[in-house]
DNA sequence: ATGGCCAATTTTATTGGA
């Protein structure tokens, strides 16, 4: 089984990548964050004739996530059930027998002085409860745009980006804490050393220059953990013409 | 050195991204 997360940044500007990126790898789920664009405005008819089901969970201008799958979920559920900030779009869980995948955006947080970091910690929060929740019912995969780089290797030169934005200490411990209460960042299991990044700014030719973050990530609770094979970051469609800024992460699990 | 770009809407500026 194989399944992929990708920002997409804009699914409207990006659709023809996304087809294409779907023909070569036929993945059989799909997490797309920041589609910005509201449910109904989803270009579906494409995607649907690529084979894949449709979960949304859009909003207009910004956020937004949906899930493609090639097996109708048994389950949807939007949002974080009861979370502060479910008036930004940024979670849809689907579930399969036997599976449970989370795509989920956290807010960027802009800048670490504004209160939109706050609501980003808290966000983290909240996140982790919902994690625990949903973990303790068979195998857990949670994927996306974490907006947080974890560790140095993560980041393409971690004595400047300490305590900016995507790399202050305060997200990276809230991150630990989920790691702490038992999920598992899955591409560092199979790839524990080295620089590795999923996102590179569009400005200052940081793509050319490597100076990259690794935003894009893949969580696993134990019973998911054990049925991965491998984990890796697809540098290529980055290359690509009018790309996102950031690129797809792909898991590769036993058959469930 | 730490900027430069990109997308959507509010559109010929502004906001957010990270």
């Amino acid at each position: 089984m194989k399944l992929a997360t990708w920002n997409v940044n804009s699914i409207r500007a990006r659709q023809e990548s996304v087809l294409r990126w779907l023909r070569e790898e036929s993945p059989d789920v799909l997490c797309l964050q920041e589609i910005k664009v509201e449910n109904e405005l989803f270009p579906s008819d494409p995607f649907v004739e690529e084979g894949y089901y449709i979960s949304l969970n859009g909003q207009k201008t910004w956020n937004g996530v949906a899930v493609l799958s090639r097996e109708e979920p048994a389950e949807v559920i939007r949002d974080i059930p009861g979370g502060f900030l479910n008036h930004q779009k940024r979670v849809i869980t689907v579930r399969f027998p036997g599976l449970t995948v989370m795509n989920v955006y956290v807010p960027n947080g802009g800048d670490v002085m504004l209160d939109r970091f706050r609501d980003k910690l808290s966000f983290l929060d909240e996140l982790n409860d919902y994690i625990q929740k949903l973990s303790s019912s068979g195998s857990l995969i949670v994927m996306g745009d974490f907006n947080v780089a974890p560790k140095a290797d993560d980041v393409y030169d971690p004595e400047y980006l300490e305590g900016k934005i995507c790399f202050h200490p305060e997200e990276r411990s809230k991150f630990r804490e989920i790691i702490s209460s038992g999920m598992t960042d899955i591409y560092r299991k199979f790839n524990p050393e080295g620089k590795a990044f999923s996102w590179w700014d569009y400005r200052a030719a940081a793509f050319r220059r490597n100076m990259g973050m690794r935003l894009d990530l893949i969580l696993l609770n134990a019973a998911a953990a054990e049925k991965a094979v491998s984990c890796e970051i697809q540098v290529e469609p980055r290359k690509w013409e009018r790309p996102s800024d950031h690129t797809p992460v792909v898991l590769y699990l036993e058959d469930i």
